[in-house]
DNA sequence: CGCCTTTGACCAGCGC
DNA sequence: GCGCTGGTCAAAGGCG
């Protein structure tokens, strides 16, 4: 019993210079009592000696007493032999237990280590990042403020220099702020600030004067690294003359609809769902519908309601060309913690927004309509198929209404609240449809002329999200996926799984490059897309926490990049519970594979479904479906209504 | 009773 | 200025 309890406290180092021993002796434990009673009966062989000694590393009074009473009973009755026997028996079982705890606590300690040395990776990968970018934007200060003429190099750097101004326009920014954050940046650098809190502090000297009430909520969701302070800038900064609708939101002061649109990425993620919406963990309150221009299916709108104010909303609509997909888009930044179930999502959709802010920033086309074609096909458009996961960057003008992707429209680059946003494909493209084919693995990025300006004088900060991305990714990670991580270097993390991710990591990133290379689009364009985007940090990070997201728990073993589809029930938030409500799509459309799972599905309306939730129940990923298997139902009963079930023929 | 959906009305932005 | 469109509000009703 007390070598049973001191075991559990040994120190790695005993523990891994004993592993050999420690399998030896479990493998000894397995076999039959009589061969253990032979062993013991022989002189301790040195692998019994040394596990005796690991066994009773801190009580040697342990192990004496092990060793009496392994003794050969050879001065004993027969009644205490057997009662040594039991109780060698319970000893052995007892040590077998033992040795399990031990190899989990082993097992453990290693994935934590391995977790923390990723971890520490990617924060000098950051800090590099940082480091460099502060650099460049020194010396691009320096170039701007020496000189008076600006050749188109200077140009650039100029852009890349504006990009700190955090969503102001050069204009607004005054160049002793500019000069300040950057010393903020090296003040934090030269210190040797942890990166972690360096990061944070980068975050909150991005802030500037943010309200303390806004910030207060704390989220671990990387949403808000970027979006919740973007928007309590804007909040802050452009209160004067986009309050009308404020003033019909109850004073609502972080809505959504007070944020500059220049400044919010929107989401859009495509999957394939026969289920009315998609679960993705939060709660959401339907507060309209509406039926757009060019779709015959109606578009919802919905709000969280995890918490009282938080300005997240996402609308939800069946695609026109293909109505056995959702389009599901995110908007806003969450102001509470995220439910376990939907911190996949919101992480995944904060990486790509922070892919399309970064690499609308960072792009090195200052006007991206100047490639706009009077054609409707899109223009500058960089794709990135992984597994089928297909983030695609494309610069339309608002004059474009990208009708590849959304067709007819349905967010509408004339909208007032155009905002860039980012798709993610979830669909199938290998067994689509020709027609399919030809809408999906769009990204539209809908510029309204007043968000190229800005972009142009770096409205969008590349660099900040790029700090942000790094940043907050780790730390929601840890604290809602404890045992994820983000994993680069390829290594094994044995059972935890982590293995296949970082080569799909440097396999996706090859894939972009070569994907985007052959690609049809005008070269230039696709090559300085690519380089905008590729060449972004930010990017990878992105890709990264999309990928981890989606992937996440995965054993992934042996899958190439190119073998996974998420077409196949994907095995992530295998570890995460799922909604329970089978009327909903969930998320879990990446999750763990039932081959069932999707037969059980319909007569659930219980529409929380952010409390009772099921793993791997919910793998509702429908491929060819006829449309009479949709969910559009004219009636009204129930609160399973989609946008696709209402109003709709 | 509270929460939700439904749904018509309203508002704002944009184009003509 | 008007119409179109997207987005939102809020009353009404349903459901558990």
């Amino acid at each position: 019993m007390e070598n049973k309890n001191k075991a559990e406290y040994y120190s790695p180092d005993d523990e891994d210079r004993d592993i050999d021993n420690q399998e030896n002796i479990i493998h000894q434990f397995g076999k039959g009592r009589k061969e253990r009673e032979d062993d013991k009966s022989k002189p301790s062989s040195p692998h019994h000696k040394d596990y005796m000694n690991i066994d009773n590393i801190e009580g040697g009074a342990v192990n004496v007493m092990v060793k009496r009473e392994r003794s050969p009973p050879e001065h004993n009755s027969m009644a205490s032999s057997s009662t040594h026997k039991e109780q060698d028996d319970q000893l052995a079982s007892a040590k077998d237990e033992m040795r399990e705890v031990m190899e989990e606590n082993q097992r453990l300690r290693m994935h934590l280590d391995r977790m923390m040395k990723e971890y520490r990776n990617l924060q000098n990968q950051f800090h590099d990042i940082v480091q460099k970018e502060t650099d460049q934007k020194s010396s691009s200060t320096t170039v701007n403020t020496s000189t008076t003429h600006h050749d188109h190099e200077s140009d650039q750097e100029a852009d890349q220099l504006v990009s700190l101004s955090l969503g102001r326009t050069t204009s607004d920014m005054k160049k002793d702020d500019l000069s300040k954050i950057l010393k903020k940046d090296k003040v934090h650098d030269d210190e040797g600030v942890s990166n972690n809190n360096k990061s944070l502090d980068l975050g909150l000297d991005c802030k500037f004067e943010t309200t303390p009430t806004e910030c207060s909520p704390v989220n671990y969701s990387p949403e808000n690294s970027l979006d919740d302070i973007q928007a309590n800038k804007d909040e802050n900064e452009e209160t004067s003359n986009k309050n009308l609708k404020t003033m019909r939101n109850n004073g609502d002061g972080d809505d959504v609809s007070q944020q500059n649109p220049t400044k919010r990425a929107r989401v859009s993620v495509r999957v394939r769902c026969d289920a009315p919406t998609m679960n993705d963990g939060c709660q959401w309150r339907k507060y309209g519908q509406k039926i757009a221009k060019g779709n015959p299916c109606p578009r919802a709108y919905y709000r969280c309601t995890v918490a009282p104010n938080c300005p997240v909303r996402k609308q939800v609509q069946r695609c026109a060309e293909d109505m056995s997909i959702l389009i599901t888009t995110y908007e806003g930044t969450h102001n509470h913690t995220l439910p376990l179930s939907a911190t996949a999502m919101a992480s995944t959709t904060s990486a790509a927004a922070s892919m399309l802010l970064s690499g609308s920033s960072n792009s090195s086309d200052p006007n991206p309509q100047v490639t706009a074609t009077t054609t409707t096909t899109p223009t500058t458009t960089t794709s990135a198929n992984i597994n089928g996961l297909n983030f695609y960057l494309s610069d339309t003008s608002k004059h474009h209404k990208s009708p590849y992707y959304f067709p007819n429209s349905s967010i509408s680059a004339s909208a007032p609240n155009s905002l860039p946003t980012i798709t993610l494909d979830l669909t199938s493209t290998s067994s689509s449809s020709p027609s399919s084919l030809s809408h999906l693995n769009r990204m539209t990025q809908n510029f309204p002329p007043r968000y190229n300006y800005n972009n142009n004088n770096s409205t969008t900060n590349l660099n900040f999200s790029s700090v942000l991305e790094s940043n907050s990714l780790p730390i929601s990670w840890t604290n809602n996926y404890p045992n994820q991580t983000y994993n680069k270097n390829n290594q094994n993390f044995g059972p935890l799984t982590f293995s296949s991710r970082s080569s799909q990591d440097n396999i996706f990133q090859s894939y972009l490059q070569k994907n985007t290379t052959q690609s049809s689009l005008p070269p230039d364009t696709i090559a300085a897309a690519t380089k905008a985007i590729t060449s972004d940090p930010n990017f990878h990070s992105a890709l990264a926490a999309a990928l981890t997201s989606i992937i996440g728990n995965s054993p992934i073993e042996n899958k190439s990049v190119h073998n996974l589809n998420v077409t196949e029930p994907f095995p992530i938030l295998s570890s995460l519970p799922s909604s329970s409500n089978p009327n909903k799509c969930s998320s879990s459309f990446l999750n763990k594979p039932t081959s069932s799972a999707s037969a059980n599905n319909n007569n659930n309306s219980n529409s929380n479904s952010n409390s009772t939730q099921q793993p791997g129940n919910n793998s509702m990923v429908f491929f060819g479906q006829s449309s009479s298997s949709l969910p559009f139902s004219t009636s009204n009963k129930g609160k399973s209504t989609s946008p696709g079930d209402s109003k709709f023929d």
